[in-house]
DNA sequence: ACCTGAACACCGTTCAAGT
DNA sequence: ACCTGAACACCGTTCAAGT
């Protein structure tokens, strides 16, 4: 077959009908022979466009990660940590089937190296001690890894007679996975506790050591 | 081959191996192939005892939840929550390699309706309205997949270089790889902030409702 | 009842051969 | 430079055949 004279596939090209297969039929649905073939092409051609599946599910995260804000910051830490965890968990959940993988996934890459440095910029700039800032990034990846990954209402059956006598608490359980609706409101209500609580936390740190600098918040406000 | 007096397989044994595999090599190194010589056996044997691949890793995840600890809210809601938190917690870290099954596996089986029960119930019977009690369970799970999951210690590259100019505020994140109480923390911080938010929730709730069964908290401690 | 060989329909990845 | 057929070393699962 000859060499066409614009090449038939792309990187780009690859990784977006990789994201739709993923999005339309899950992440064990993803085969380099099944891309291929809605490509029309073999599935030794991908190798000269992509090095791996790692490599290009890597990829495919990259481009999915970028509707991430972390731009927030500027007026308070609260706000910026808000707008941070919205956008992290609506971008999880554009693409619930790619989950499982940007979950586990070391963020290793270049952008997500950006976003840490600015998610922990804002942190420190607002006053947060180093380990601190540490730690509110992680407690933050937390939730929204968490609610993106397990969804709580999808988990139980919608099966009524699965309940019965046996669980009484859960008699209304199977209605849950039609109030996916749960999970969004559950998460706010998990934000919120998080922010409150990391408020007080901020306060008492510059109560307590309002001199050191090395050990409180430098520009509290 | 002739059929031995006791069968050399049983599910509990294939489970158990299974386990050790994911343990020791990962989730993906763990194939019924690979598992069937572990056993001196063939891949087509398992299946005596097996129906699948997905319901064996669903009964080596059912041992692994065993260790959760649901039973401590017979003092007071915030007791029951964090031991229910930290048991939990521990039993995915004790595995990580099958927390991405953990995590994304809905909880159908019976003791982990039967686990639910008891959280919703013991939230209830302290006061919290059925929707809260619901949605705590679900902060509470997101908080501990995400902590199990994402490790943020893990996600950065242990290489100093990696961050030079470019990522100003990770100037020390090339230490994080080694510090991976640092995750503990994070999970401690935000489960103590979690707690100390909803405690205001229920205040406000008890509060602003007192005679309305329905939606507010019925014995306030 | 339980183990087996062989088969089926898949994988990811490599590589010499084509143009 | 880029696509291909063929191959290698794997998968999960089924099933008739053995004892």
């Amino acid at each position: 077959m000859p060499r066409p004279s614009r090449p038939l596939l792309t990187t780009e090209r690859i990784a977006r009908v990789g994201l739709e297969i993923i999005d339309a039929e899950g992440l064990e649905a993803l085969s380099m022979r099944r891309l291929a073939e809605r490509l029309d092409v073999r599935a030794a051609s991908l190798y000269n466009h992509v090095p791996n599946k790692d490599d290009l599910l890597h990829t495919i995260s990259d481009e999915v990660m970028a509707q991430v804000d972390v731009s927030d910051f500027e007026s308070d830490w609260p706000t910026g940590l808000r707008t941070w965890a919205r956008s992290y968990r609506a971008a999880l959940r554009a693409h619930p089937n790619l989950v499982p993988f940007l979950a586990s996934g070391p963020a290793h890459r270049e952008n997500a190296l950006r976003r840490a440095d600015r998610v922990h910029g804002g942190l420190v700039r607002a006053g947060w001690p180093q380990r601190y800032a540490t730690m509110i990034g992680a407690s933050t990846k937390y939730l929204v890894v968490g609610s993106a990954m397990a969804s709580f209402a999808e988990g139980f059956p919608a099966d009524a007679s699965v309940y019965d006598e046996r669980f009484p608490h859960l008699d209304r359980a199977h209605l849950l996975p039609q109030h996916t609706e749960i999970d969004a409101d559950s998460f706010e209500l998990a934000l919120s506790a998080l922010v409150d609580g990391l408020r007080e936390v901020y306060r008492t740190l510059a109560a307590a050591t309002p001199e050191d600098e090395a050990a409180a918040p430098q520009h509290p406000r």
